[in-house]
RNA sequence: GGGUCUGUAGCUCAGGUUGGUUAGAGCGCUCGCCUGAUAAGCGGGAGGUCCCUGGUUCGAGUCCAGGCAGGCCCA
């Protein structure tokens, strides 16, 4: 006989215990043998670093990321997950140095670059173990025995083939421009770096005096020449010794001042922020006219036509300082630009170590930002210094040595990136973002003002540049691939073995094909963002190999990361794949908000608030998180992650579906149901049959068409809705139908229903809480199932159970249940105590106002009511009441209105009516004569005693609470069986032991145990009923009921199975 | 400074369906009920300036404009 057994209550032993099945019976391998001729779905990774431990953010993609893969899956389509490890780049490179104590390039040069890249190749998998154990742990299904890994040789050789694509059809130059620069780790940043280093800081905000010395050339002419400065603003003083012009705010007005002597020009909108003290306006000044001016740099360190003139530019803030920016292009990046498109000379008297050099005397061999206070005190000296304080903004800093860092002009590599930006454009809008801002707002934004991606790197561990340069001819080439360089090389044997990371591969030169000069590869490694985006082509080692894979896996159809992906994988995705596939390599992109502390505090190792995920895997199990993840808000909020916040879900979700369960199997193992052999006709089944199985239906189609929508939150609580139908209505109202003796076809139909939903529900929540599914399915599961949930068909809708009518009908039935409630509780009367009747009003245009008779038996049952009588209108239940008006009595009768109130209040309604009828009536109150007219009756409508109403919505519901005898002893009889099943428990019995009951009881308790008899042993499996209490009882207590006593004494007693 | 998201009950939040009676849920609190599946369930209650200001409208939590606060991304 089939037995069902209870889950393990305990969710980390019960999700252990899952753990071992898929292992042993490789689930997951078989999942994708299954599904091998399928369609095919195609997820991309995105590669975590594993030299970091994993914490609680990194879970709220994976959750969606292992969510997604399963469903489509579990629909047949054929879903390879290729696992992959980011492995290259600075923070990698940074670790190490920490670790072998050293701080910079020269260090590290010293160190040994061939030794401290091993080391760098060693730290990648510091915590490879760690974060496969949480992936495991966590049931995210992933191939992390074939994942790609971005410092292979066949990795790199993959980037390298397209890195000379794009150098062969020109997208990669060499550039000189300006970028954030860290002094002390000698290297530009990527633009992520630089994100994770802004601080708070205060620095001056100077207002400088630059004397106009030529006035030729512009349309402004000095009225008062010598005296005559423009008012100049900046917030780094180190910079000014490389001021080679000025720069005013296209279409703003300037205006010139007079002030103690001198005359000023500035912006005229900032005259009064800008200004100390009270000044004259001598005249505004459109900006045409002051483009061209000379003027008097403070330092002038070069002698140059071209510098130290006015010039129009857009960026100019009119917010803050004078208006008029002083520029120094190497230093900024606006300040750059403008350089570049006004002809303006470059120049910069600091070195690579952030110092000035000789060509700035007064501060060289002085680190940059400390020259601060020395030319500030210059300038005082000088008589230029205007205004000096301090000035709140962010700034960046180098994220690990804390240096700032300076905006430089450099050399690097570029990609032309800009030269696809409609490209770019087009193929952003047709990938369908969640959410859809994400894509049109930020990204959409980025791509606008795209500029050209700054791709080499002045360091070590990294996929090597694949440029060579010839001594000779100057000529550049791009090695495509291994083979190519073979061919070039002049050591052929070292070519075809050698390692092609630094420094080995810097040890190949080659011969230049145009002049056969030796050529050497520039010094640089590419950014590792180029890596990670380029694995949509390098996982696969394309074009060298695995051409159909490649083929069948481009592009995705799902891929999901965390909002901070968005300009770092989402858009190196997209930028490298736009460039060489032409496409975008994805076609949908769930972006996760961020994992937050109890603060609301984005959670990051630097800051040192992240969660560790074990001390919530640990006490909650990984379904529990699960759940939540999924279930607590969209996708792309940011989630709180307070231990109180994420066992919620324990308690509403996964406990009830656990307890629904139980249920289930306690009484289909007593039953000994077994769904193979006991089967029912769909005419058999019962109305809260037909009911469940349809909303089976309709919530199966909301969770489908919410999971293709990449709607998790539908889906979610569609769920989440339908568990508590099952577990609060159908189970709550079906439990009469399982407690039944016997195998009637009632109670197949229960089983045969309640276990389909099972079966079911559990494969629907398969892909989102993996663990208790399978448990649940392992109890389930006939001979001819799959040996897991999650090799089994996801459910189909199946339109023909849903019937919108009946559910409707239960809707409103359950509505009324409710209202019963309210009213039994409002009249303190309780459910066990029967009453006559429930009489509901149903406006007639409600929908579903026509109740069958089966419902209704629902709603007697569940309210404890002889009948309920649906009305449309209550009406007849009420009866008028005059009721005297004492505001209109008072003042006009006087001391009178009182009797004259007694007068009203005597006379029913129809009698005052009458009175009434022709507009007022004079009575005699006290002896003496009053009239009463009409406004000085109110009629209100009162309800006759012992009903109770109570209303919400449409809905009014009438609860008569009025007592007869019979309905009195029916009470009686309830309350004592209550009593006997408490008893029951209390003694430790097993819901099916049989038992004899003995009593000894008053008057009229003994007479009530007496008439009703054969009913209480029915309902408490009494064997046998004896009005004594001769003999051993194993358990013998006294009870009170209303005032009245009773002792009972119950003992078990034999009674064959089965019966 | 720019972009973007968020702001609703003590807490966490309702992809807040097109503007429309009394703004909801869960947790927590509190009172009561029910229990022959339940770490449960049901009902009542307390708890709200829907961030602010202005506009559009017969009517705004919702639409528009401008602020404020916070998060994130970027300068």
């Amino acid at each position: 006989m089939k037995r069902y057994e209870k889950l393990i209550k305990d969710p980390i032993a019960r999700e252990e215990k899952v753990l071992i099945l898929w292992e042993n019976k490789e689930i997951f391998r078989k999942s994708l043998d299954a599904t091998k001729g399928g369609p095919r779905y195609v997820f991309y990774e995105g590669p975590p670093t594993a030299n970091g431990r994993p914490h609680f953010g990194h879970l709220m993609p994976r959750v969606y990321k292992d969510l997604f893969p399963r469903y489509k899956t579990m629909q047949g389509f054929y879903v390879a997950r290729k696992g992959g490890w980011d492995t290259h780049g600075l923070p990698v490179e940074l670790e190490v140095e920490k670790e072998i104590g050293v701080n910079s390039k020269p260090e590290i040069e010293a160190y040994g670059v061939e030794r401290f890249v091993n080391r760098c190749k060693e730290s990648v998998w510091r915590y490879k173990a760690e974060w496969e154990r949480m992936i495991e742990r966590m049931g995210f299904w992933i191939d992390l025995e074939n994942a790609y890994i971005t410092y292979t040789d066949d990795y790199i050789e993959s980037v390298w083939w397209e890195l000379a694509q794009m150098f062969r059809r020109g997208f990669l130059y060499q550039g000189h421009k300006v970028l954030p620069y860290c002094p002390r780790c000698g290297t530009g940043l990527s633009s992520h770096e630089v994100a994770q280093g802004y601080r708070k800081v205060q620095d001056p905000s100077i207002s400088v005096r630059m004397r106009i010395v030529s006035d030729e050339g512009a349309r402004y002419k000095q009225e008062r020449p010598g005296s005559t400065s423009l008012l100049t603003w900046t917030t780094t003083p180190w910079t000014l010794p490389a001021n080679v012009g000025l720069a005013i705010a296209v279409k703003a007005t300037y205006a010139e001042v007079e002030q103690n002597d001198e005359r000023l020009i500035l912006a005229k909108a900032l005259l009064d922020q800008a200004l100390e003290g009270d000044y004259r306006l001598v005249c505004e000044i459109p900006w045409e006219d002051l483009v061209g001016l000379s003027y008097e740099p403070p330092y002038r360190l070069l002698d140059d036509e071209r510098a130290y003139r006015v010039h129009a530019a857009e960026f100019v803030n009119m917010e803050e300082g004078t208006g008029i920016v002083h520029t120094a292009p190497a230093f900024g990046e606006d300040d750059y630009q403008l350089g570049q498109e006004e002809g303006l000379p470059f120049f910069s008297p600091v070195d690579v170590a952030g110092a000035f050099t000789e060509e700035f005397p007064l501060c060289a061999g002085t680190f940059v930002k400390e020259a601060d206070p020395v030319i500030i005190e210059d300038l005082k000296k000088r008589g230029l210094l205007y205004q000096h304080t301090l000035y709140e903004h962010d700034y960046p800093f180098c994220w690990r040595c804390g240096t700032p860092l300076l905006y430089y002009a450099m050399d690097s590599w570029y990609i032309r990136t800009t030269a696809v930006k409609d490209q770019l454009i087009k193929n952003n809008r047709r990938i369908n973002w969640y959410p859809s801002h994400v894509g049109e707002g930020r990204l959409g934004d980025f791509l606008l003002n795209l500029k050209d991606w700054a791709l080499s790197r002045d360091r070590y561990w990294g996929t090597p540049l694949n440029l060579w340069t010839c001594e000779g001819c100057e000529k550049v080439i791009a090695v495509g691939s291994r083979a190519e360089l073979v061919e070039s090389a002049r050591d052929k044997e070292l070519a075809r073995t050698v390692e092609l990371h630094r420094p080995y591969i810097d040890r190949v030169a080659l011969r230049c094909p145009e002049c056969g000069e030796t050529m050497r590869r520039v010094p640089n490694v590419i950014d590792a963002w180029f890596d990670s985006g380029s694995m949509h082509t390098a996982q696969w080692h394309y074009p060298f190999e695995n051409k159909e894979k490649f083929k069948e896996s481009f592009p995705a159809d799902f891929i999901c990361e965390a909002t901070d992906q968005t300009r770092g994988w989402f858009y190196t995705l997209l930028a490298t794949s736009t460039i060489i596939h032409g496409e975008a390599p994805f076609r949908n992109c769930i972006v996760t908000g961020l994992g937050l502390d109890a603060d609301g505090i984005k959670m990051s190792t630097s800051k040192g608030n992240v969660i560790d995920p074990w001390d919530l895997i640990n006490v909650y199990g990984a379904d529990c998180l699960r759940w939540y993840l999924c279930a607590s808000s969209a996708p792309w909020r940011s989630k709180r992650l307070g231990e109180a916040d994420v066992k919620g879900p324990l308690y509403r979700f996964l406990d009830t579906l656990r307890n629904t369960y139980d249920f289930f199997a306690l009484y289909a193992s007593i039953d000994g149901f077994d769904p193979e052999d006991h089967r029912v006709e769909e005419e058999r089944l019962g109305i809260l049959d037909h009911w469940i199985l349809s909303r089976l239906s309709a919530t199966t189609k909301a969770v489908t068409e919410g999971l293709d929508n990449y709607d998790v939150i539908t889906a979610t609580e569609a769920l989440e809705g339908f568990l508590d139908e099952v577990s609060n209505w159908y189970i709550r109202s079906s439990r009469r139908r399982f407690w039944k003796g016997g195998m009637e076809p009632d109670k197949i139909a229960a089983y045969t229903t309640l276990y389909q939903v099972l079966v079911n529900l559990v494969k629907l929540v398969a892909p989102f809480v993996p663990f208790i599914a399978e448990a649940i399915y392992q109890q389930l599961r006939k001979s001819s199932d799959p040996e897991s949930v999650h090799l089994y068909g996801y459910p189909q809708v199946d339109e023909v159970w849903i019937n919108t009518t009946l559910e409707g009908e239960m809707a409103l039935t359950r509505s009324i249940a409710s209202l019963g409630h309210q009213a039994r509780n409002q009249a303190q009367v309780k459910v066990r105590q029967p009453l006559s009747r429930a009489i509901v009003e149903v406006a007639s245009e409600a929908e579903g106002c026509v109740l069958s008779e089966g419902v209704l038996a629902l709603v007697k049952t569940e309210l404890n009511v002889a009948a309920v009588e649906i009305v449309s209108t209550l009406q007849p239940y009420f009866h008028e009441v005059p009721a005297p008006n004492l505001r209109t009595l008072g003042p006009r009768l006087g001391p009178l209105a009182q009797q004259a109130a007694e007068w009203i209040r005597s006379k029913t309604a129809a009698d005052a009516r009458e009175a009434l009828a022709s507009g007022s009536v004079k009575v005699e109150v006290d002896g003496k004569p009053v009239e009463i007219k009409k406004e000085d009756i109110s009629f209100q409508a009162v309800l006759s005693n012992g009903f109770v109403l109570v209303e919400e919505g449409a809905l009014r519901l009438l609860l008569d609470t009025n007592l007869d005898e019979t309905l009195r002893e029916k009470g009686l009889v309830r309350e004592l069986v209550h009593r006997i099943q408490l008893l029951r428990k209390e003694a430790g019995f097993e819901v099916t032991d049989r038992i004899v009951l003995g009593y000894r009881a008053d008057s009229p308790l003994g007479e009530v145990l007496v008439r009703n008899r054969e009913t209480i042993a029915a309902e408490v499996l009494a064997l046998e009923v004896k009005p004594t209490l001769a003999g051993d009882y194993e358990l013998q207590q006294k009870v009170k009921i209303e005032g009245n006593a009773v002792v009972f004494g119950l003992s078990r007693t034999t009674y064959p199975r089965g019966t």
